[in-house]
RNA sequence: CGGGGCGUAGCGCAGCCUGGUAGCGCAUCUGCUUUGGGAGCAGAGGGUCGCAGGUUCAAAUCCUGCCGCCCCGACCA
């Protein structure tokens, strides 16, 4: 993409409403507009980076099995009559009437909906496991929506649903989910710990939070250092076998709560002194599983091998996705701006050319963008009249992993300038050496 | 939902107390000069002062009502 081309409203300074950074540097990187409170158009740099959050996000509930669907974002209220919960869920459920009085709202998730599609279809043990997904936009009217995307009323949310004959095989399930939750955040460069959680208002006794550590973390949360160096289990992991034994070692071993749930006593009692880690986070995902639940009010029920019908077990697990970019930031950034890890960075490699209309320069800034498009590195080319110093603190702003700086000093001695913006490491090489190491 | 604050040009703000018909910086446009870390000079465009009433010869300014947004708290993916 050549930024000439594209759309990137810049910002130089704050508006005033950005309260936290991951708030700040969407508005100032022109990722996000407000429209309303909690409400956000996503402008091209943020709509690139939220896809790719989406896809990694798909690969990983893929590989678990899960299989991807979608579901409107209106309901009918007539449907959350049966679970009873239309009237449980207050004013955060936005209720909409349509010109027939038909009584409508637009869904803060979907746990009735995929009950009701599953229990249209399924009536056999045969069909299971079953777990189905989508991702979608949200909405809970929030009283008092803030920080961005990581509070908004408006919210794009990967939900997925399980349905299994019996409770050993509805955690079964939950085990499958929980690890994918770990792949998806590792690969988003994001430490993410599993904690024990309140099921809220979605209901159940087994659920975990998955919660972002940063500074700037809505809430405390109380944690052993150990628990920091789990392995992530890699992509080899077979879903088909007991995942029972990974799970436990998150969520048995070392103590890790939210301060809902903390227990200091507890704290001090499993852990030693010095592994003792207090710090902020955010929630980015939830897992519950939660039996019967949906399925025996709405009459979901399989037979199973033995011919006797019951309600399917469930778990519904949930990630933020626009949540994420929000949570993704706060995680990485400094004063300068985003740094984005490289899985999620809306493009692979800024090239800077310091003088366009010089032929040399120009020569050479095309011949890195073919390549580097070429080699699928998705760069943006900065072909703008602007003058260095702002070109600089716009690519730093926006925090693609790698910088290629080629200006007409450089160029004189046969080399460009590549910068890590992670680090801030610069190395002057040749540029066939430059897109080498960028992997082009 | 309790408490507080703010709505004036695309963004950040001043002006309001003490009424006299709107200003600054950045951004934008034109020209010239510049060009390796957010350039300089000269000129230009852009605002029903959130909305609706009221007071007044006259309202951004005073009064009333409404709407929107933000912050603290309670609540939450």
């Amino acid at each position: 993409m050549r930024l000439s081309r594209f759309f990137l409203p810049l910002l130089k300074e704050t508006p005033s409403e950005a309260q936290i950074v991951s708030h700040r540097l969407m508005l100032r990187a022109g990722m996000l507009r407000q429209e309303a409170a909690g409400i956000y158009a996503w402008l091209p740099l943020g709509h690139r980076v939220l896809r790719k959050i989406e896809e990694i996000v798909r690969q990983e509930m893929d590989r678990a099995g899960a299989v991807e669907l979608l579901m409107p974002t209106l309901q009918l209220a007539d449907l959350w009559r049966e679970s009873g919960r239309y009237d449980d869920y207050g004013a955060e459920m936005l209720r909409i009437t349509d010109r027939h009085e038909r009584e409508l709202l637009y869904g803060p998730t979907n746990e009735e909906m995929i009950t009701e599609i599953f229990r249209a279809y399924v009536r056999s043990y045969k069909a299971l496991p079953l777990n189905l997904y989508h991702i979608q936009w949200k909405f809970r009217d929030e009283q008092r929506p803030r920080f961005g995307v990581m509070r908004g009323r408006e919210f794009l949310m990967k939900d997925a649903y399980s349905f299994d004959l019996d409770e050993a095989g509805g955690k079964a399930a939950y085990n499958r989910m929980f690890v994918a939750y770990l792949r998806t955040f590792a690969r988003m460069g994001l430490k993410a710990i599993p904690m024990q959680a309140e099921s809220g208002p979605i209901g159940g006794e087994l659920s975990h939070e998955f919660i972002v550590l940063a500074q700037t973390g809505e809430s405390a949360v109380y944690l052993d250092r150990r628990i920091l160096d789990l392995p992530i289990p890699d992509e080899t992991v077979d879903y088909g076998s007991d995942l029972a034994g990974v799970v436990a070692d998150w969520t048995g071993r070392f103590y890790a709560a939210t301060e809902d749930v903390h227990d200091p006593s507890r704290f001090e009692a499993r852990t030693p002194e010095d592994d003792r880690v207090t710090a902020r986070g955010i929630e980015v995902g939830q897992t519950f599983f939660f039996g019967d639940k949906y399925s025996k009010p709405m009459k979901a029920v399989v037979s199973g091998p033995d011919g006797v019908e019951r309600p399917a077990q469930m778990g519904s697990y949930g990630i933020g996705v626009s949540r994420l970019l929000g949570a993704i930031i706060e995680a990485s950034h400094d004063e300068a701006g985003i740094i984005w890890p490289e899985p999620v960075a809306p493009f692979g490699v800024g090239i800077v050319s310091l003088r366009p209309g010089d032929p040399a320069v120009d020569a050479a800034c095309e011949k890195a963008y073919d390549a580097l498009t070429a080699a699928g590195k998705e760069p943006l080319y900065d072909d703008t009249d602007d003058r260095p110093g702002a070109k600089f603190a716009a690519m730093d702003l926006i925090g693609l992993p790698w910088q290629l700086i080629i200006g007409p000093r450089g160029l004189a001695e046969g080399q460009v300038e590549l910068k890590r913006r992670a680090t801030g490491e610069r190395q002057s090489v040749s540029l066939a050496r430059a897109l080498e190491i960028v992997g082009a």
